[in-house]
DNA sequence: GTCGTGGATTGAAAGGTTTCAATTCGATGG
DNA sequence: CCATCGAATTGAAACCTTTCAATCCACGAC
């Protein structure tokens, strides 16, 4: 009896319980798949012997035969930015309902941690890969999605590849972020974020361009100030910077690529003694759970994070099961959240 | 010849770059698994035949034949928590440098997901399964280990049970946390946390009393105010219940179970005008680094996360690695960290 | 010219599940 | 009593890779 407890290490297959119930291997593939098909007394003693055995169905062998996996992966660019995590959160209800596990993988901003989770992914035959890239661009993109594995962009778009992206109008965001910014009387602000290989960094920057030219601004009253990542500790070195402006030069209000630069700057200048908002004024993105709950709570441009990997999700699946499916770009259009890090 | 983009879905096997390079199967392995045993020529076409027709490698198959796949499995408690993410981490590292993959579950404190989880994983055959436990007690646990997969147990422990784990002295956490509190001068403290389902919140708990004891103060100066999760959503309710209370016993300082439940009661205290550290000083527990990064920077007890990943990756890679491995328990030792949040 | 040697290559078997065409069996209708 | 039918069950084939014993071949030694 291959039962592991008595030390033997293999794990019991449909033929050993098929042999215990006396019964061949199709009717245990049966009571397993197609139950109904199955008389009630055969069945039971197939699930007897089946509990008695301590059966656990081999899924490598089940996929090698089905062809596909009952997997969907996502490779995330930061696992540690809140961000991401609700994004995956409501790709994992989607997944949820379909009853798909969702394999979540961290590229951690590292071009090659990114093609080995995609690489991986691949080997799995898992039924179709999200991903929010360092590159949209990336030709290894096109090659899987060509290859024929189902494939979502998250969160950046890519017009006219071979494949469905979700994502949000990042230059509207900095419009809206400027705009309001602008609404409250601020006649020097500053941009702060980067590395600008980063899509979403660029856009946002252009969307807050556009809004200050409209407004008949002078392009050199809105100051950017470049950070090597978006992350907390990015913003606090950034608000250092901004301190040591000379006070003609020095924004009134500053505009984040994310709300973890965000509350890396206002940490700073908290406690560098600038008021927040009445000194500096603060509007961040993405509208983390942190931003509200930050103790001079952030103005933010909310994305729709939960919906975004939902939809994300779906189409993926919808791809999956259709093989003539025409690739859609949904694009979200982001909101902005005013709270006290901008309003006296 | 199959290639997806011709419209039939089948992707390339080995056979089909044999047949092409005109080689055996057992050759195109070999150029696969041990390369060092193949002729540069052969090797050389069929390095060619395999880029010719894109092939992948199955992975089900390989892992079918190898009966072990290159996976390892992390269940975690709750994948929006800083926390969490952290030691995912740690665990990440040591899994790339074995060569492994780690798939990221999340239960979002509900046991149904977890067991849902748990079966997938079991069913992939996944190379051993890291796991912080809605209840480190319950049997499926123990039948899963029993049943031959190695299980480490991640920030719980779990006396004399078939498995290692890997956890902090919560109860040393507890005491350091309120000795700390006791050293600043605070005669009245409450401790907010809960579900006390939550082994976590039970033993911080047990330490602060034993500390509180042990300074000879009365049982009735440390109040408990009790939240349904450690969020903080439910910090700030738990902060809106403490300022009900009549300033008599309204306490002079907070220890909350978990940096998130201190975010949410620090964001609550301050927008209602409380100053912290003068009013109401603030303790919380994981040093998450948001905390630090909190306007007013956050007490905390740190727990190694990172450390705490990778040690459990390293002992479930031992255990994998060796059939008669001896269960280990490690505890880390927590450390307080002092910040403004405490000190005036 | 033969034998032995060692490296390169081969081919079949195994691994666990699912599927599907074929078979069995019991019952029903004539 | 036979024919027919349907439901239940069966068994072999297929999925793709890896392994390993067996074979092949070229070359050097005798």
């Amino acid at each position: 009896m291959p039962d592991a407890r008595d030390g033997s290490l293999r794990s019991s297959s449909v033929k050993d319980v098929a042999v215990l119930a006396g019964v061949s291997l199709g009717t245990v593939s049966n009571v397993l798949n197609r139950p109904e098909r199955v008389s009630a007394t055969t069945r039971a003693r197939v699930e007897k012997a089946m509990a008695e055995l301590g059966f656990v169905r081999n899924e490598s062998a089940r996929q090698l035969r089905a062809g596909r996996s009952r997997t969907i992966g996502y490779v995330m660019l930061d696992a540690t930015n809140p961000f991401f995590t609700d994004v995956a959160q409501g790709m994992e209800r989607v997944a949820e309902d379909h009853d798909l596990s969702l394999f979540l993988c961290n590229s951690d901003n590292r071009a090659t941690r990114e093609a080995a989770h995609l690489a991986h992914l691949q080997e799995q035959r898992v039924q179709g890969i999200l991903v929010t890239p360092i590159d949209p661009d990336s030709p290894a993109l096109t090659d899987l999605a060509a290859r024929g594995t189902p494939l979502v962009i998250v969160d950046r778009t890519r017009p006219g590849a071979g494949f469905c992206t979700v994502s949000v109008d990042d230059v509207l965001g900095g419009r809206l972020a400027i705009d309001h910014l602008i609404d409250r009387g601020h006649l020097r602000v500053a941009f702060v974020g980067g590395p600008d290989s980063l899509g979403q960094v660029r856009e946002r920057l252009e969307g807050a361009r556009q809004a200050w030219r409209d407004a008949g601004l002078p392009d050199d009253d809105l100051v950017v100030v470049a950070t090597t990542a978006l992350s907390v500790a990015e913003g606090m070195a950034a608000g250092e910077r901004l301190a040591g402006l000379p006070a003609r030069r020095r924004p009134t209000a500053v505009f984040c690529a994310n709300d973890l630069v965000a509350l890396g700057l206002l940490q700073q200048a908290t406690s560098a003694g600038v008021q927040v908002p009445h000194d500096l004024a603060i509007v961040g993105f993405d509208d983390i759970d942190f931003a509200a709950a930050a103790a001079v709570p952030l103005t933010s441009v909310r994305q729709p994070r939960a919906d975004l990997g939902r939809t994300a999700a779906r189409l993926l699946l919808a791809e999956a099961d259709d093989p003539d499916h025409v690739h859609e770009q949904v694009v979200f259009e982001p909101e902005l959240v005013a709270r006290r890090s901008t309003l006296g």
